[in-house]
This record gives structure tokens, C-alpha cells and sequence, in this order.
DNA sequence: TTGTAGGCGTTATCAC
DNA sequence: GTGATAACGCCTACAA
């Protein structure tokens, strides 16, 4: 802690540094960076001017010299549900380990979304773009900049690479572990439109059920929430022939579903078996515990950072697409034992 | 989508924008930010020149010439609990409507943390720092750059800003209505070294058992996790003179004690109550419904983006202290009705 | 081994 | 109204 004259309180620059060490500023950068040769005993006056100048080299001059922002971005929905979090923190860490910073960029809610993610691309060498956020006219703009993207639970849109989760194989599986129960009127609770994912689920529950000469009807449609599972489950449990079994896009949704039924006083499992999706924390201490599928929601964060990486360095340039496998995890709501 | 030739598809500038438009770099930039006179014909020659090539002003040109990031940064040890999610996002919206992006830093596992809150600062106009991440040197590091510093759940540092929430009060309350039911052992789970919150709430805690003469003893000290709450139950479930109340530092150690009573056969509330803190959604879901203290996440989040925005255009130059209200929630696992 | 000078892309201050 | 031109802070050929 020495006694220090900051030329202007904020940002001693290289130049200051030059001074004191006697030398030029190539000579500062270059033993700072290890750029070039540089004397020892020059090396160790730098140092020390460093040292004493508390000497931290602007983010802005070295990005703009480099042409390069060491950052990236990602974007996503929201932040509530475990889900995004999860992502978001693998993805950081990816991302910090390869020197880079994260921006981030929540939509909920949000009205210019393209103006913002296109504002979030001026500062960026790439970006995580989840499903649900902006439309494929935007992502195209982002990628014309230049800009590499990598897509989350989305459909490929243009050279973007995309990582998602396996939605098929588990939601059949899942469907046919409810019929193996003799289980017979099952009811998807969710909105197949809103989501890739949710289509998918959507889809291979129906085709479960038709490969067991079962009509699949129509998904009783609603947004992931909990609010929302509530409402849509509470329409269909005063029927005459009450579902027998809800399969619910995520577990908020059969959080919401749990609920009703308590609500009706119906049994959950003995009278109604419901599932959801993603494992939060909640479906382990629900009562009963909630039957549901595992993601691993961080490796996903990660992929995509590992993705972009390779992306921005040009160590690859024909798009990835990975889909991550998912794990059925059976719980007491479903009427197992 | 007109054919365009980017000079080198990637990043127009302001000379090719004046060049086309057939005027000055400075002419295109006082158009752009209506810094000044421009002809009302020039400005259209300009706007034309800037759509037909796309141009965008580059972030880091902007940001150097105007001394300025336009980018706040904040620094949390996870993002997997609900309860940094919220404040994060409840932050991130306050930031965005001040038109400034937002860097995360995790801390969570990682040495050099004060070389990474270093590095941070040199890419934003400020900063919040959580409790439990870096500590005082480093912060007093920040500060002594001249990057505004906002602190959450933590106590003061040098001329940073402070926004907590209320402890005493609540936990007060809460130690009284156990109280008032009769329950006569009671034991603190959590360690209050590890975060102002903790020991402020242990404290109170404390304080209140000995206002009704008894000893509070020592608290049981544990981590702020759900199986660091679950052993630090068992250890103490099999005394011969069992606690017939833990209060929890949080609601994951709840949600462990919970797990550890239901493992040894001990019914919530009827032979033990079991509190938390927080409020996270698990506290709703969990048999018995968790009784606990509702903190308003979001706008802890908010109130440090405002608190950081003042600092940083200079609108308040003295250090404000913010504490906010909290709300005892009563349920099930206290043993009420 | 070291220094000079040009470039990175803006903004803003002056003259004109 | 408009246009040079000097910052802003750094990196890096190219010379010396």
C-alpha cells in the first residue's frame, strides 16, 4: 500500500506506466504479454511500474486492438425456474474458463427482444440463444453480422449449432411405463406450440398411445407454469371419465396438476397418476414425490459454451447438432412400487 | 435484403457510411446522435447510407470515446438456489431499462476470485457484489478504481453501498411464536459465521430465548444446503433430550431436517417443529408445508440496480444503507392452528 | 532489444 | 451546417 498520484483517480494508462519504467510503450506491452523479446532487467522496471501504478491494462483499448471482446452473451426467457439458472451457470463456467465474460439478456416480458439481442451482439465474439426468446428472422440477422450463435432447445435455424435434450425415447418410455400400469385415459397437460420440446413430448405421447390402439385426443394446452397446470388440470378432473393419468410438459405444470387434484380431493397415485419434466427440486419433495425426466440441465449450459467456443476460435465451421440424452426418473406420483 | 458488399464482412464503419453518403465521419455521427445541426437533406443521405450498409456504431469505439461501458456487473457465489436467480433478475430488468447490459460472475468453486472481480471491473460502470464472494481487500480494490460498488446481504465496506434485508424482527417473531406454542427446546440450524444473514438471525434468535429465560445454547452449525441440514438433524434427533424445534438458517436446511425427521420416524410438527427462510418454492410443496420468512428477492435485486445507477451517473455521491422488510410466513411444519 | 507510428471505431472540439 | 482532427487506450508491424 503505497502512497500513489493516479494521473486522473480512474484508469492509469499504458503510457504512465511507459514513463516511469523509462521506456516506450511497445516495450510495456510486450512484457506484459510476453509479446516479444524484452531485456530481463527491463522486464523487472516494467514490473514494478506496474506495481506501482496499480497498472490494469482498459478492457476497451485491448478489445478494440485485438478486435476482439473476450465476452459472450447468452440469452434466455427468464431466470425463475431452476431450469435457466442451471443452464446459464455451465455455461459461465465454460466461459470462464476460456477467459471469456458472460452477458446476459432476459426477454420475460420484454417488448424491442430483437433490438436488445442485436445490442447484446455489438458486444459480444458469440451468443447462447434459448427456444422462446426471438424469432428466426433475428437469430438470421445475429449470424449475418457475423456473429457465431449457438441455439438451446430450438430447431436449427441457418449455420447456427444447436444443443438440445432428447425428448422422444423418454417421453415414450415414460407413456408406455404409465400404460404398463393398465393405466388407459392419459392426458398431456401443455402447449406442443410453445416449445420444441413440448412438441416433442407432445408427439411421442400420442404415438405411444396409438401404437397401443389408444387415441391420444388433444393436449390440454397451457403455458409452464404452475398456475397454468392448476387451471388446465382442473378442468379435466370433474369429467365423467376422468383422466387416469396426467403427462405434464414440466413439473411446474404438475406441480400446478398436483394441486388440483388435492384441491378435488382425488389421490394421487391410487386415483390419478401424474409425471412431469426436468426434475426440479420441488418434484423430490412434493408429496408424493413427482415422477419425471432428468435433463442435465448444466452439461447443456456447458455443451453450449464448449460449442460457441469452437465456433469463435474457427477451430470449426460446419454447424454441431447436439441432442443430450434425458433419464426417466420414477417417483411415487406415477402409482409405481 | 438488398445485395450489400460488406468491406470485410464484418463491421461497418463510420468512414464507409460517410463515403457513401457523400459527407464527414463527424457529419454521420451528428446525424446518428442528434449531437448537433445536421441539414435535414444530409440526414437523409446519411440514414439511407446507414440502411443500405447495415451499419451498426461499434460498442468499443462508442465505449472509448465516451469513457463509458454502459455495462454493470455482478457477482454472486450460484445461481442454483431461487434465491440468487431472483435478485439477478430483478437486477438485470433495472439495469436494461437504464439501457445497460449486464456481466455475471460466479464464484462458486473458484480460487482467483479477486483477480476475476479485477478483471470484471475493467468491463462495466459498476458493479453489486453478494456477501460471501470476494472479500473486504478486494472489495476496497473496486472501489479504489473508482468503479461503484453495491453490496447485497452484507455489512459495509468503505463507500459501497449496502442493501439487506431485515433480520432481527422476523426472526424475533419467529422465535416468539414457537414460543407461544409451548415449545421449550429449541436449536438453531446454520452457521452464522458464514454470512451476515445467518449470524444476524442467530442472534436474534438467541436473544429472544434468553428474554424468556432460557439458554440458547449453541447454535448447530452447518452449511446452507440440504444435506448439510440433514446431518446436522441427525445429529441431533437421537439426543435423550430432543429439540422440539430447529430453526433454520434457510430453507434448504429445512428441507434436509425435514428429510432427517421423516429418516428417524419423528412426525413434523406433532413431536418437532421445523422452520426456514427464504421462501423458495419447495417450501410451498414439501409435507409439511414449510413455515419460513419470505424475502423480496427481486427487488433486492432492483433496489441494488438503482442504488448502483445513482452512484454511477453521480446523482448521490454518499453511501446509502437500504434494509428491507421480510414477512414471516406460517405453515404447517411449526406445529400452528 | 527497443522505439516509432499506424490502426482499431467512435465522439467531440474547433475552425470554417 | 460541415469537416478536419485530436482524443480514447491498446496492439503490433516495421525500423533502428
Amino acid at each position: 500500500m503505497e502512497a500513489l498520484t493516479p494521473d486522473s483517480g480512474r484508469g492509469v494508462t499504458i503510457y504512465q506506466v511507459a514513463r516511469r519504467a523509462g521506456v516506450s510503450i511497445a516495450t510495456v506491452s510486450r512484457a506484459l504479454r510476453g509479446s516479444g523479446p524484452v531485456a530481463e532487467r527491463t522486464r523487472q522496471r516494467v514490473e514494478q511500474a506496474v506495481a506501482e501504478l496499480r497498472f490494469v491494462p482498459s478492457r476497451l483499448g485491448r478489445s478494440l486492438a485485438e478486435r476482439r471482446h473476450a465476452a459472450n452473451g447468452i440469452v434466455f426467457p427468464d431466470l425463475s425456474g431452476p431450469y435457466y439458472a442451471e443452464v446459464v451457470l455451465g455455461y459461465e463456467e465454460v466461459a470462464a474458463e476460456a477467459g471469456r465474460s458472460v452477458l446476459i439478456l432476459s426477454t420475460r416480458g420484454r417488448r424491442d427482444v430483437a433490438a436488445m439481442v442485436r445490442e447484446l451482439a455489438g458486444r459480444v465474439d458469440g451468443m447462447v440463444i434459448f427456444g422462446r426468446t426471438v424469432d428466426d428472422a433475428a437469430v438470421s440477422d445475429i449470424l449475418a453480422t457475423g456473429v457465431p450463435v449457438v441455439l438451446i432447445a430450438r430447431p436449427p435455424v441457418g449455420t447456427a449449432d444447436t444443443v438440445n435434450t432428447e425428448n422422444t425415447a423418454t417421453a415414450t418410455a415414460l407413456t408406455d411405463h404409465l400404460l404398463a400400469h393398465g393405466l388407459r385415459r392419459l392426458v398431456f397437460l401443455g402447449d406442443p406450440t410453445l416449445s420444441t420440446d413440448a412438441a416433442e413430448r407432445w408427439q411421442a405421447f400420442a404415438d405411444a398411445l396409438r401404437r397401443h390402439g389408444l387415441p391420444p385426443g388433444e393436449p390440454s394446452r397451457c403455458e409452464f407454469s404452475e398456475e397454468a397446470g392448476r387451471e388446465a388440470a382442473r378442468r379435466l378432473l370433474p369429467t365423467v371419465d376422468r383422466p387416469e393419468a396426467l403427462v405434464c410438459a414440466d413439473d411446474e405444470i404438475a406441480l400446478g396438476a398436483l394441486t388440483a387434484a388435492e384441491e378435488a380431493g382425488i389421490r394421487v397415485p391410487d386415483h390419478l397418476a401424474i409425471t412431469g419434466w426436468d426434475d426440479i427440486m420441488s418434484a423430490r419433495h412434493v408429496r408424493p414425490t413427482l415422477t419425471t425426466v432428468r435433463q442435465p440441465m448444466r452439461e447443456l449450459g456447458a455443451r453450449a459454451g464448449r460449442a460457441l467456443d469452437q465456433l469463435i476460435t474457427g477451430a470449426r465451421t460446419e454447424p454441431h447438432r447436439q441432442v443430450l440424452p434425458t433419464e426417466l426418473v420414477i417417483r411415487g406420483s406415477c402409482g409405481t412400487h
